[in-house]
DNA sequence: ACCTGAACACCGTTCAAGT
DNA sequence: ACCTGAACACCGTTCAAGT
C-alpha cells in the first residue's frame, strides 16, 4: 500500500542558496559566526555537508550572502526628505540592524561588501549626498565616515571597548598597570555599562554637522 | 677537542612569548593572518608546534599578543601639548601603525583590545580628554568616535569599500544592477583610487571641532 | 540535477613520553 | 623546564559514485 502524498512538502523544503543564507544567519545569531562549519550548517538543514556546494561556491560565497543577507534587512533611506534627516535614519536604521547581527562586523572587515543589497544601499547613500551637492570625493568621504562611524559601535555594543570584570585576565593586567592607568581605573565604573545608542546618535551628529560646514 | 661557544648564540635564540609574538605578527604582515597557524609558526620558529604552548596559553592568547604588539609600537600622545592638537597627532600616528598592520582592525574586532600597551594607550587619551573639561560619559564617547574613524579608515584602505574591478563576481552584480546604482557607477572610477590618508585627517578635524563644540 | 561517502590536506589542542 | 610524537576531534573541499 502506497500513500499519495509529496514526499518534498512532508520532509524539508529544498536546499535553495537562500535558505541556506538564512540558515546560517540564524546559527551565526544563536551561535556565534566562529562556531559556524560546513558540517553543522549542513547538519542544521539536515543535508550532508558536501551538498551545500551544490547551491553555494564555498564558504566565503556563504560569508558574502550572510553579509547581503544583513543589507537587505536596511530600509532604504528615503531621498525626497533633506539630506541631513535622510543620512540620520539610515545611520540609526543600519545600526539597528547590525546590532540585531553584530557578526556582520567582522564578516565586513574581512570581506567587505559588494553584494546587490550593499551596493544598493550604498548608492542610495552617495545619492543622497551628491543630490545635497557634495563632490564625489565629499560624498565618498562622508560614506566612509558614516560605515566607520557605524561598524565601530556595533561592535563596542556586542561587548568591545566594554571592559569585562568578570574577565580575570583584564583584572591581572589592570592591577598590575593600576598606578599607571588612572583614567581608566576611575572611569572602570562608567565603562562597564553605557548607553550605546545614545553615543552613537550623538557621534552622528557631530559628523552631519561637520558635513554640514563643509557643504558652505 | 670542545668548542667554547654558546650554543644559544649559534642555534636560534630560545623561545619566549615576545619572540612568539613578534614572528606571528611578522607572519601575519607577509602571508596575511588568516594563513597564520600553530604549525607553520612553529616551523618558523625551527619548532615544533607544540612547543608554543610552553610559552603561550592558546591561539587566542597569541592573538591579543599581536594586538598589544601593534599598541606598543604607537607613540603615546604629548599631553602638553593642546588636547585638539594631542587627538590630532595620537589619530595619525595610530592610522600610520594600524596601516602597516592592518590585520590589527580583524583582531581587534573578535578580541577588543585590553593589553597592558593597549590601556596604557586608551589611559592616556582618556586622560587629555578629561583634563581638557569632558565628562566621563563624553570623553568615553570621544574614544569610541576616533577608535571606530581609524579603525574604519584602516579597514578601507587596506581594500575594503575600493571597489576592486578586477573582481569578476563584483563586476557581474554591478553590470546586473547597473541601471538601479547610477552613482556607485558614475562614481567607480573615483572610488577605485583615493587618497585615504588625507580622507582619515578630514574626518579627523570634523571629529575633533564638533567635541570642541560640545566642550561649551 | 542533486545528494553522498570516503578521502585529502589541513586545523587547535592534549598528553604521555622523552631529555 | 622545555621540547616532541602520536593522537583526538575537528576543519574546508574534491571527487567518484550513487539516485
Amino acid at each position: 500500500m502506497t500513500y499519495d502524498v509529496d514526499v518534498t512538502t512532508t520532509s524539508r523544503a529544498p536546499l535553495t542558496r537562500e535558505r541556506i543564507i538564512d540558515t546560517a544567519a540564524s546559527f551565526a545569531d544563536t551561535h556565534g559566526v566562529e562556531a559556524l562549519s560546513m558540517r553543522k550548517l549542513g547538519a542544521e538543514l539536515g543535508v550532508e555537508a558536501m551538498s551545500l556546494y551544490n547551491h553555494v561556491d564555498n564558504k566565503d560565497d556563504i560569508y558574502d550572502g550572510m553579509i547581503d543577507w544583513v543589507f537587505a534587512g536596511i530600509p532604504l533611506p528615503d531621498p525626497d526628505d533633506p539630506w541631513q534627516e535622510s543620512l540620520r535614519g539610515a545611520g540609526l536604521a543600519a545600526l539597528d540592524r547590525f546590532s540585531s547581527h553584530p557578526w556582520v562586523v567582522t564578516l565586513l572587515m574581512q570581506r567587505g561588501n559588494f553584494g546587490p543589497a550593499s551596493l544598493l544601499f550604498m548608492d542610495r547613500m552617495l545619492g543622497i549626498l551628491r543630490d545635497a551637492g557634495f563632490s564625489d570625493e565629499d560624498a565618498h568621504h562622508a560614506w566612509q565616515m558614516l560605515a566607520s562611524h557605524t561598524m565601530g559601535y556595533t561592535f563596542q555594543a556586542a561587548s568591545g571597548t566594554t571592559i569585562e570584570f568578570d574577565d580575570e585576565k583584564i583584572l591581572a593586567t589592570l592591577t598590575d598597570l593600576g598606578d599607571q592607568c588612572p583614567h581608566v581605573v576611575a572611569m572602570a565604573p562608567f565603562l562597564a555599562h553605557c548607553e550605546f545608542g545614545a553615543e552613537y546618535a550623538f557621534g552622528l551628529e557631530i559628523i552631519i554637522s561637520g558635513l554640514e560646514a563643509r557643504l558652505d
